[in-house]
DNA sequence: ACCTATTCATAAAT
DNA sequence: TATTTATGAATAGGT
């Protein structure tokens, strides 16, 4: 990827494709451990070169599996990497149940489940927990009740506009109708019963907003 | 890496940590892959999120020595249980990091942490939620409380009936002597002296019970 | 092992 | 989440 781009498939040249792998290699496991730094993320990484030579990165948590690797890495040859896999599965899924049992444990706790076993100091601690997760949860809910507010209060300024318009739009027709009364007896009944009509399909509108409104505040 | 540099040290801001964990992880992949096809590597690569989600890559051969072991352990028989495990364990690993998913995401939201996601209802089960548990640690801290009172006032009043027996004595010892003063001059001083010196036994009883008061409350 | 022209990866903003 | 963009990082090929 540099002074010419390459294509993704193996590399011919032998010293070429060594030295490759040297770099990309460190590229990798450098990654690797930032990843696993930066987000805290659990990484096992293991490589073996084509000539078979082993290496391997682990974030902390998954040391002991690697301990176990060495052991039978040792005598490894192509036939044993099943075994490597076993141990890597085997490990992790032991690694998986006591972090269950961990967060199990601690959910109980925070549920107020297993609180015997903890003194005063843990107790505070976990009040603490409690007590700023309470406040998180009730901010939430004032956040959505705020914004359900500003929502209503648009609608209504909206409909206090639609109401305005409609308001200037029957007096102006209530003066035609007068002046037309005063210079004229010609009935123009239809233009003024079609007017109420529209004055409903305004209340409609507010009553479909209406419904939008939040249930579960 | 561009607009800024970083520091390599945990990403504090959640939401920033997962999107930075997911675009390097991808990054990571793909590097990976392009190793073991430019060099002919073997590769595998587990990756648990600070969520508790797995993601994997195993290079092809290794992928394929994994199938055969597959492949083995479906017509195995008492020497084959490993085999057994192995598919046992890995298709229990997925159901544990599920678990392990679902019980780190149920801790973020006690904590507060992902509120944004839910509704009215859910933030009000979770403020329900919250509370109980809040009590229950309140609850826990008092009894803590009431046991230590109880506790004191049982040294108290041991304290005071031991206060009561020494002084009667001393009462005692003072009416013998002004008896023994009043029928003759002989001088008793031994006797008088040895008398304070019980006295002082008493106070240190009564000092070491209340060493014992508890500190931590 | 080092250099550097390039390509790649990605932090931040959107 | 996906896309965009400015910039830092990785690295292919050369020495």
């Amino acid at each position: 990827m540099t002074r010419r781009k390459i294509q993704i498939k193996k590399i011919d040249n032998t010293t070429a494709r060594q030295v490759t792998f040297s770099k990309r290699r460190r590229g990798l496991f450098k990654k690797a451990q930032e990843l696993s730094t930066l987000c805290d993320a659990e990484i096992a990484l293991v490589v073996f070169s084509a000539t078979g030579k082993l290496f391997e990165f682990t974030s902390s948590s998954v040391q002991q599996v690697i301990e176990r690797h060495h052991l039978l890495s040792s005598d490894f040859d192509k036939l044993n990497h099943p075994s490597l896999e076993l141990q890597l599965e085997s490990s992790t899924s032991a690694a998986l149940s006591k972090e269950i049992a961990e967060k199990t444990h601690e959910l109980r706790k925070l549920r107020g489940e297993e609180l015997q076993e903890l003194n005063m100091k843990e107790l505070q601690e976990l009040e603490k927990l409690l007590g700023s997760g309470l406040r998180r949860v009730r901010d939430a809910k004032c956040e959505i009740v705020l914004k359900e507010i500003t929502s209503l209060k648009w609608k209504g300024s909206q409909l206090m506009q639609e109401n305005k318009r409609l308001k200037q739009m029957e007096n102006r027709q209530v003066q035609t109708l007068e002046l037309e009364q005063g210079q004229s007896s010609e009935p123009i009944g239809d233009f003024i019963h079609s007017d109420p009509s529209q004055d409903h399909d305004s209340s409609d509108i507010s009553l479909k907003l209406g419904l939008a409104f939040p249930s579960g505040i």
